[in-house]
DNA sequence: ATTCGTCCGTGAATCGATTCAACCGTGACG
DNA sequence: CGTCACGGTTGAATCGATTCACGGACGAAT
């Protein structure tokens, strides 16, 4: 008889064996405990204690096909914005008792692609993501293989995905519209690449406004591409120092990180905000209002944005498409509070 | 013949019946490509397009054992203290071509099981985690069920677990003489609760310091609990305010988070900070030193302690413990600044 | 006494990929 | 011409849990 060696785990079969029953029984008191007489399941669970058992994810999975679990697949984990998107989706999944995994992107599209396959390996029902690019026929032969999915913080393209996204093109007219109100005729635009879809339409949102306030966007506005947190930040404010005017500049930021750098260099280097310098950000995280010069900022409906994805994914119905409205709040940062 | 259901994702004997050649030789284009001749392999290659074809990680898991995936999990992803961890985790990770899945326990200790046993089905090599109680049983049993494991952000209490932590009763002590030095003779300490382990180990060093400095720590302290985020400093904060005396106090925050709330409670109650309350917080998160007030805080060594733990975990020989030290810096919050 | 129904429990088939011993040319070499 | 080596390929065993058709035992009903 072959000795269970020392390392390996535990298996059914092996509990089985101890308590004197059969595999089925064994996974009988496992999943359908009324079945088993009281006695014989006694006798499993001793087993099971005794061997410390655990049942074998992969294969149970293998057997049955997927498990309640969900996966997020998020830019940057250290941005507040995404890391409240993923509460909100706990918040929602716990209800169902669903699980849901993160992971990072850090806006690699080939890491991006190594968690989507590493989540259908592990069997996720649904996946969840902020997409690191346009491209999508990723994520449809994703769904044709039967894994939800849902696009997160940007619209879908095609009507097979459901998405859940805020209007960015609404949210940045709006913060344009702001700094123009203020009286600047020319904006720099702190973004990130625009391969990034949020970018894109923040972006889009900025032309229009300039283009509805009879501006040319080619004279007023000057777009600076730069990585999507607060080093981003002090590099485009650092930038802007280079080649001071002297007239005051309106700088609009991508999001709140990438201000939080703008703010800290200009403070740093003495600037006056918003006299000098004024500056909008955006998703109004935790602490754009407590920041020494309070920020401006885009509000999202961060939490909701993940709960509505959850939802999406446990309700797995029609590829439904939500888009929420942003809101402005305006503070010190960009002049015009009171 | 049976025909593949229209639903069912292709197999690999699906893309060995279309090509012609058997499950075997599927398998060996998979995975060691050198040994099948070129022309079998574009058959094989062809088949796969066409068929879709993804390996069922399961079935490949079942077979051969685990992955190269770690899991974390952490007390609460919204903090940025743990997402500059898990970011820390990922960069090591990365070089080893490991993935790193994030889970957030919510200082739930049946959360936390529950994603432990998740990571522990899905054939993770190793958790890193940052336990929600001292009970450390299900990490030894963990353990000799040959899943690698390191506690995150404190010390081991027993030689079979790697760990990797700052010297919390250090810093703690640190953040209290502090204040003693600006002349305070009474601290608040707004904690959570002492289940967890750092907010034990804080306790510890905030009463070492003040018993060093001939304090009766019965007298000199109170300690109000809270939750560990920005409502909980908001929450103690309301509390010290509903008995105001008049003279100055000082508030220890067990996080930068906590003490946020604080700071921005007390600005809208539009209490003096330093002059009437001055306020010292843990971790010095990037914005810190941005807010209205500059905030004092306790500075870890973040990204360094995820990538030591993974390091760790990648590596998986003996269990080491590490611990790093924190380092006080000062700001405007506890009246310190110069 | 026979039949039927329940209740427990069994054991083999199944999921899909990996692995490895065995096999089959083919060409080289003695 | 026989033997050997070797690259390429096969097919069956394997991993561990689930499921289901089947059977034994026992009590109740006819």
């Amino acid at each position: 008889m072959p000795q269970p060696s020392r390392r390996r785990r535990a298996s059914i079969s092996d509990v089985a064996r101890l308590a004197g029953v059969s595999v089925g029984t064994v996974s009988n008191v496992l999943n359908r405990p009324q079945r088993v007489s009281a006695a014989t399941r006694e006798r499993v669970e001793a087993a099971i204690a005794e061997l410390r058992f655990v049942p074998n994810g992969s294969a149970r999975q293998l057997r049955v096909g997927s498990m309640t679990t969900a996966g997020a697949i998020v830019l940057d984990l250290t941005n507040p914005f995404f890391t409240d998107v993923a509460r909100g989706m706990e918040d929602r999944l716990a209800q169902d008792d669903w699980t849901l995994m993160v992971a990072s992107s850090e806006e690699d599209p080939e890491r991006e692609t190594r968690f989507l396959r590493l989540f259908e390996e592990h069997g996720v029902q649904g996946v969840a993501l902020v997409p690191s690019t346009e491209d999508v026929d990723r994520l449809l032969a994703l769904h044709e293989r039967g894994v939800r999915v849902v696009l997160l913080d940007r619209p879908s393209p095609v009507p097979e995905l459901a998405s859940v996204a805020v209007d960015d093109v609404a949210g940045a007219a709006m913060a344009a519209r702001h700094l123009l109100a203020q009286g600047h005729e020319r904006l720099v635009f702190l973004n990130g690449p625009r391969t990034i879809h949020q970018c894109a339409d923040r972006h889009a949102g900025v032309v229009a406004a300039l283009a509805a306030a009879g501006l040319d966007p080619h004279e007023a506005l000057e777009e600076v591409t730069v990585p999507l947190n607060a080093d981003g930040g002090e590099q485009g404010a650092r930038e802007l120092l280079a080649r001071r005017t002297g007239r005051p500049v309106a700088v609009l930021c991508v999001n709140d990180l990438v201000a939080l750098g703008v703010l800290r260099t200009l403070r740093r280097e003495g600037v006056d905000v918003p006299g000098e310098v004024a500056v909008v950000g955006y998703d109004d995280v935790t602490f754009a209002a407590e920041l020494t010069i309070p920020l401006t900022s885009v509000r999202q409906p961060t939490h909701d944005l993940g709960w509505t994805a959850a939802d999406l994914l446990v309700r797995g119905g029609a590829a439904e498409s939500v888009v929420f409205q942003p809101e402005l709040v305006v503070r010190e940062s960009s002049g015009g509070a009171a």
